[in-house]
DNA sequence: TATCATATACTCTACTTGAGTATATGAGGG
DNA sequence: CCCTCATATACTCAAGTAGAGTATATGATA
């Protein structure tokens, strides 16, 4: 998913800083670099995507992720690393987790009167509802909080076609102000394939591509505190778009959501987020809530059954208010079986 | 991929580190911390798919990848650091780029004497077969010869059942060295899946699976110089499997195969791999290289046409030996159209 | 006990995919 | 010049998959 935004800035973009890194980066001097690891913690609570946020009093009321410097004499790994910092601040301790990606643009990270420059490297962790709840510090916040032109589940979002849209084509009207790759994708095209306009469809997965665009365009709150030109075009008129964050995260945050939405498709990560038992309709709505609720009741069960993804337990779940449900589990085995499980739904047409 | 092996260390890795951490990286003294910045830049000449290396002769003769560390005063983004260093030391500006990974484990980069802990950023570049010939640096070097186990374009390699088998069948009969996780995946099982054993498949993906797997269990040369404990059973019996590569050189080249190869079924980057025009039998030999050679000419073009990711140039070419074959070109505007275009090639049957 | 709401089973059609067969056409040898 | 060869390209066919709908099962509730 990053990569498709590579190509505007594919061909030869070493050219405008080949000069000064020759000058400067050949003596490879200490380099001051710091090392953040983030987690986007995500769970499913009441049908509710959630990521765990931490937010201090004195951040003027912003949140962020848990985070912490990478220091390799305490940690054997990042990975251990981040599992430290995570279970020091929050009090759980993390079962699933991954990278995403390293961040490392220039001012991305900036605040005022830090000099130092941070890399962030951002993880995904998924943890089953149970888990959730015992939590010691931080909170659980939707996190189309931050991002209300993802949220589909009752049809488009009406942010999408009130503020971004014609913001965006405004945008997309105005020249580009700084030095363009050789052959850069059209602001129109790029518009409408992130956000599926003009009768095309809404990819669910291009979530860092649209946050991309957006900072870009500068109608981020993010992008007018990392001082882009483009922000200034606005001016104050330009309402919120979805909740800011500190820091880089909420990057990291579309990263996390567009990893867990594609990876779910073929691998049986789903199951990080549900309990033991579950019935197949429980399962069902986990699915809805990462992806948006536009499946095939029938089709999914057979789906599920047929990838040997689940097992019955036996029992029965019995207050559903119809007919009870079979309750199942996941069949760990499939991961020893199939090159490829997973919730095989197809992007969602909407 | 990679959070493929990541169950192997899932659960509560932190409670190795939890004690030492809590008191040494709470102070968030400046980390001593170094990004290196390496490429794997892959290309495809006459059908055999190479890797751009570069070899001091201070090395003992050993490959790396190009590589420098990030400078941020120097690098305006990680990326163009990058490809600083690669047109530093190999006079080739790159084209596509793509992040892989970033690795960071204790032990894996150390050279004697060095004490400064390096994290690596490993990035993907492609480059096609033109560009790659005029290299001022640097040498292209078949994939292959680091993982000749990899290469099945004359079927099954003889090294899997003549050397790496039987010695991960051995080692799977040891039990454990050292503290594992809760529920660890059994050895077996492991080797089952990632070298397709037992009736299972062979997935071309799993690169990184399968030499994580042959580094863990110490066959690998670069297992030995880290000082693993298993390294130590085989002794000096040992035939050596590839070539070994500097530092985890060879860790990214393994997830730049497999990402490449992940990457072509469902994102047109095969392209950046071929000239402007092409026979649709060359773009076929291109996959092929990439993938395995098994793919069915007559199915493959029409998978190609049909999703409309090339276009006929009128022209033709003539010395085919046969009949000629239309020549074509890439498409960009597929990217504009589809979701998700790519040689949309299922996993490869042997 | 009737009704409701949900769970689960089954059907049907369109499309995709794997594999095979048939035809087209320039090159090269006689 | 013509035959043969090698490869390119077009077409066919059966099996599997996916999307969508209909029908039946069954505990809860009034």
């Amino acid at each position: 998913m990053v990569a498709d935004m590579n190509f505007k800035r594919r061909i030869r973009e070493v050219e405008s800083d080949a000069e000064t890194a020759h000058n400067v980066a050949t003596r490879s001097e200490p380099a001051g670099v710091e090392i953040g690891l983030n987690a986007a913690i995500v769970a499913v609570i009441d049908d509710e995507p959630v990521v765990l946020v931490i937010r201090n009093d004195g951040d003027a009321g912003i949140d962020g992720l848990p985070f912490g410097p990478f220091s390799p004499v305490a940690h054997r790994t990042l990975e251990s690393g981040l599992r430290t910092w995570v279970t020091e601040q929050t009090g759980l301790g993390l079962g699933y987790v991954e990278q995403l990606y390293t961040f490392g643009d220039r001012g991305r990270h900036a605040e005022p009167g830090d000099s130092m420059h941070v890399v962030s490297i951002g993880y995904l962790a998924l943890t089953e509802t149970g888990h959730a709840r015992d939590l010691a510090h931080g909170s659980w916040r939707s996190w189309y909080q931050f991002f209300p032109w993802e949220d589909w589940r009752k049809g488009k979002p009406d942010i999408l076609a009130a503020e971004i849209e014609p913001r965006l084509r405004q945008w997309a009207a105005t020249p580009a102000l700084r030095s363009t790759p050789v052959r850069p994708v059209p602001k129109e095209d790029r518009i409408r394939i992130c956000f599926g306009l003009d009768g095309g469809a809404w990819d669910e997965e291009k979530v860092l591509d649209r946050f991309e665009l957006l900072y870009e365009a500068g109608l981020i709150e993010e992008s007018r505190r990392d001082g882009r030109e483009a922000a200034s075009v606005w001016g104050s008129a330009l309402p919120r778009l979805g909740a800011p964050m500190k820091f880089d995260h909420r990057r990291i945050l579309a990263t996390a959501i567009g990893r867990v939405r594609a990876k779910i498709k073929y691998r049986p990560v789903i199951f990080e987020l549900m309990p033991d038992d579950f019935t197949l309709f429980e399962l069902q709505k986990t699915v809805e809530a990462i992806l948006g609720p536009h499946l095939h009741k029938q089709n999914f069960r057979r789906l599920v059954e047929s990838a040997g993804l689940v097992e019955p337990t036996g029992d029965v779940k019995t207050q559903t208010g119809g007919r009870p449900a079979k309750l199942f589990r996941f069949r760990r085995e499939v991961v020893l079986e199939r090159p490829a499980p997973g919730v095989r739904v197809k992007a969602v047409r909407i």
